[in-house]
DNA sequence: TATAGTTAGTGTTGTTTTAACACTTAATTA
DNA sequence: TAATTAAGTGTTAAAACAACACTAACTATA
């Protein structure tokens, strides 16, 4: 039982990140409508998912619970990255497509509480209030709704200088992954390329990626062993890191 | 001319840190009302400063009118951090200490987007709506009014993370520092002693702090060579940075 | 004007991290 | 059983880090 919205002007909107094996990906709900005569497109209408924030949660509560709605998922990786309330947000190109959403006056515009969260996508459904969410490998992302595209920069800038401080790439990963898998999602997101000898050599002087006894499967090549990443350790570890910028 | 409130429950509050040579401080606003027949005070009300946001700015806007209505500052390091809703933000110990400031419907809480800003503290005049201002050593700062305890340790985790990335400690000082100056900034933000001898070996490999011809004066000792912080030096130099966390 | 007090400023060494680089191994497929 | 593919592994030179102690330059005061 859903309380009431907090404030119609309110809302948190969640870039929700995944990865296909090759690229970096983003969750967008498409709302386009189709004109019923001719049947083409009348307008594109993509956007990230998003909702208020109900009168008992926390800012944080309520985007769990768009993850939750979404994919069904409970310890989902989440990072509040910036809030975001330019004064023509809802003007963009002063044509009718933000009012269809729900009727909102586009005179006032949102505040919007921008998290992102990174998904593990292998056997998850999808399910948004009966809406048409897909992934979309984010170099192809066209242009959104609202302010999205803006946010979804600002993501993506989050994203990147999180995970240059805090091992969070698993998060993209299943439990179980190959050095090769994780060490891609750092060249991807960091659009870098990296020596495989030093990123190994690197993971074991951090304690807390631990080596299983399995083996990739059904691979055409010599299996990969797997790894899981150990909180634990992390948390321990973490405290002794210590380095700055002048 | 300020425009009408975007809306009366979101506002932007600005933790503004200062830095006295010894050490972090935080400027806090004294609302406290003193009892008029017995001339003590009723009770205590510091806050962090804070405004809403009006229609026809941003919130980045809106973070800067705040500091410059208070400083007469305007280019002042300034960066978002977090933004605040906790459910019951007003309804703190129950009491109806909330209620005096304006009138607030105190069952309605109050979105709060948090900037912290960096200031040089030395010979500017504080002015804020004819309040009282005062400048409280981190370390010291007792209760605050509403949630602002916990926006002000957000705001100094914000500040070590961002200090340990970029090099933003010399906007604590004047426009000429010294390398100790510099140093102590370091230290009491990161709660730790550094190496001088390490420590300007840093700094001489950032080519961004500029050695001057000027010298301290009027103390009682070596006086010290004092540095400026080059922009454009920093901007060519930090594009070939790169390390990551794995 | 000499001396005491105070902070500025400077180099070396051993250890750790980085960056650059190529071949062998183990599985599948044809 | 040969071809294909990605996994996995070690060395070296250069840079960064951490630990450590003395001399220089100014003021205050005796």
């Amino acid at each position: 039982m859903p309380g009431r919205p907090l404030n119609d002007y309110i809302s948190v909107d969640c870039v929700i990140f995944g990865y296909n094996g090759q690229e970096l990906q983003v969750l967008l709900v498409d709302r386009t409508l189709t004109n019923n005569s001719t049947g083409q497109p009348e307008f594109t209408d993509l956007t990230l998912t998003g909702n208020h924030i109900y009168e008992d949660e926390t800012i944080e509560q309520a985007a769990y619970r768009v993850l939750f709605d979404l994919t069904g998922l409970k310890n989902v990786f989440l990072d509040q990255f910036k809030t975001f309330a330019h004064p023509d947000r809802l003007k963009k190109e002063n044509d009718r497509r933000w009012l269809i959403h729900d009727g909102r006056d586009p005179d006032k515009r949102i505040v919007s509480i921008g998290y992102f969260a990174l998904l593990a996508t292998q056997n998850i459904t999808l399910e948004w209030k009966g809406r048409n969410v897909k992934w979309v490998p984010v170099s192809e992302v066209g242009e959104l709704a609202f302010d999205h595209n803006q946010i979804l920069e600002e993501a993506l800038i989050a994203l990147r200088n999180k995970i240059k401080q805090e091992p969070i790439g698993f998060e993209l990963l299943p439990e179980k992954f190959s050095l090769t898998q994780l060490q891609n999602i750092y060249e991807v997101i960091l659009s870098t390329e990296l020596d495989k000898r030093n990123f190994r050599k690197k993971i074991a002087r951090m304690k807390y990626l631990i080596p299983t006894d399995e083996k990739q499967t059904g691979v055409a090549h010599k299996p990969a062993r797997l790894y899981v990443f150990s909180r634990e350790v992390y948390e321990k570890t973490k405290k002794e890191l210590f380095d700055f910028t002048v």
